[in-house]
DNA sequence: GCATGATCATGC
DNA sequence: GCATGATCATGC
């Protein structure tokens, strides 16, 4: 195919993408000329530098794929929601890890800002099983470049990578150890998996790649990534920082002041996600989401606790289908991707008369043994499912996490691999370990 | 008081 | 209609 852009503006870049907008690549190809197997299912990105841009990058570099322009192609998939919009269906990858060498980098020429400084972002509806060629690209191709107030949590969370690795920790780091930048697994998975070497430590570490999170590329799609949000964040100010300016006014105030202070009350004794809500509210949300939050991955629970810090209850997670997890891997399980998260307790704690006060926010995420515990719950979850769904793991059975229901009511049942009915359940962490942790670990 | 079971309000 | 975040209820 002859060009028809200028291999050094990323400008002339963008506008050549626009023309797969709404179109698969088998259609806008020669196809007799592809010499891949027709039914690829990896390779977008490769297959459209090579086919629509008739450009072939040297893979072997640190360097953008478009170096001339300082261009680096990505491709990502997205799903249609109910309304039409559409999301991330999951992180963008951005580049290996290479824990050796990572420790000796500087963020300003770090390979990571080499490679992505500017990226040509493509969006394709995904579908499962759907070859490369057949993909249809949606929405518009983005020229993304991190507007700065981004790019200051991005390089606080690349240094905390980083700086994981220099204290001989790659093999315990976690998405939910950073906010916009994760460290998230890439590799085989399984037990064949061949694992990396560290600088500070003999423990092998599974690979892992930087990403940009689900919620930061729903941003992008979105076009907010540079919108004002409820977040003074900034050079010196990191999300937690904000977080501890945001609350700072309702600290130590009742439930009763918090409520006329916003404005915003208890619909009822039922009103179960009340402490949840008015948290939102707090933040300066409505009930609805957090954009800081929803862009950083985090993870907002509400914890009452009484006068000894004893937590009232233990921490639900979402649900899962008896039929489902007997199939599932547990790095795709949606407790393993909640876990990995960074949380955000916010504690209501009795006062002397027994009221609720706001006490204490703090962030905290799970510590890698502990993480170690909940799959070996999961694990042993998803077995017994298997030989018998009404018989699973209690909350005597590990001191982290159990399984208990979670449905609408007592017609509320799911299909079991036995062929029998069962009411939804889902995996909690106990209340004892969440006590541990609101009163020796944040 | 705790473990376990049951269910609520809400948003999409 | 259902997933979610969470609290309420019960029996030992």
């Amino acid at each position: 195919m002859q060009p028809t852009y200028d291999i050094t503006s990323p400008q002339s870049l963008l506008d050549f993408a626009k023309g797969l907008s709404g179109k698969t690549l088998a259609e806008v190809i020669d196809m007799t000329a592809v010499t891949e197997n027709r039914s690829n299912k990896g390779d977008l990105g490769n297959m459209v530098e090579k086919y629509y841009y008739g450009f072939q990058p040297d893979n072997s570099t640190h360097l953008p794929d478009f170096q001339d322009a300082g261009v680096e192609l990505k491709t990502t998939g997205v799903l249609r929601k109910s309304d039409g919009s559409y999301k991330a269906k999951e992180r963008l990858v951005l580049t290996m890890i290479n824990y050796m060498s990572l420790v000796d980098e500087q963020w300003d020429s770090s390979s990571l800002m080499e490679k992505c400084r500017l990226m040509l972002i493509l969006f394709y509806l995904y579908e499962k099983g759907l070859p490369v060629f057949d993909r249809r690209f949606v929405l518009h191709p983005s020229l993304f470049e991190f507007p700065e107030e981004d790019l200051e949590i991005i390089r606080q969370d690349w240094e905390t990578i980083r700086r994981k690795i220099e204290d001989g920790k790659a093999h315990e780091l976690s998405e939910g150890d950073t906010y916009y930048l994760g460290a998230c697994r890439k590799g085989s998975g399984g037990p064949d998996e061949k694992l990396r070497e560290q600088p500070f430590s003999d423990v092998l570490a599974k690979s892992r790649a930087f990403s940009l999170k689900p919620s930061y590329v729903n941003r992008i799609i979105d076009g907010h990534t540079s919108e004002v949000g409820a977040f003074e964040v900034g050079a010196g100010i990191g999300i937690e920082e904000a977080t501890r300016r945001k609350f700072q006014p309702y600290l130590g105030k009742t439930v009763a002041e918090i409520s006329t202070m916003l404005n915003f009350h208890k619909k009822g004794k039922n009103d179960k996600s009340f402490y949840a809500n008015l948290t939102k509210r707090m933040l300066g949300a409505d009930t609805k989401t957090v954009p800081e939050f929803d862009k950083a991955g985090i993870e907002p629970k509400t914890v009452r606790v009484d006068r000894n810090w004893k937590p009232a209850e233990p921490m639900s997670f979402p649900g899962f289908k008896y039929m489902d997890i007997i199939h599932e891997d547990w790095e795709k399980s949606s407790f393993f991707k909640k876990i990995e998260k960074r949380f955000l307790f916010v504690i209501f704690r009795k006062d002397e008369y027994g009221e609720l006060r706001l006490e204490k926010v703090s962030y905290w995420n799970m510590p890698y043994a502990d993480r170690l515990e909940a799959q070996r719950v999961w694990e042993d979850t998803k077995r017994r499912v298997g030989i018998d769904a009404s018989d699973l793991p209690g909350s005597k059975e590990s001191a982290v996490a159990h399984v208990r229901p979670k449905g609408q009511d007592g017609k509320d049942l799911i299909p079991t691999p036995q062929g029998t009915s069962l009411g939804k359940k889902c995996f909690w962490l106990n209340r004892d370990y969440i006590a541990d942790v609101v009163q020796n670990h944040i």
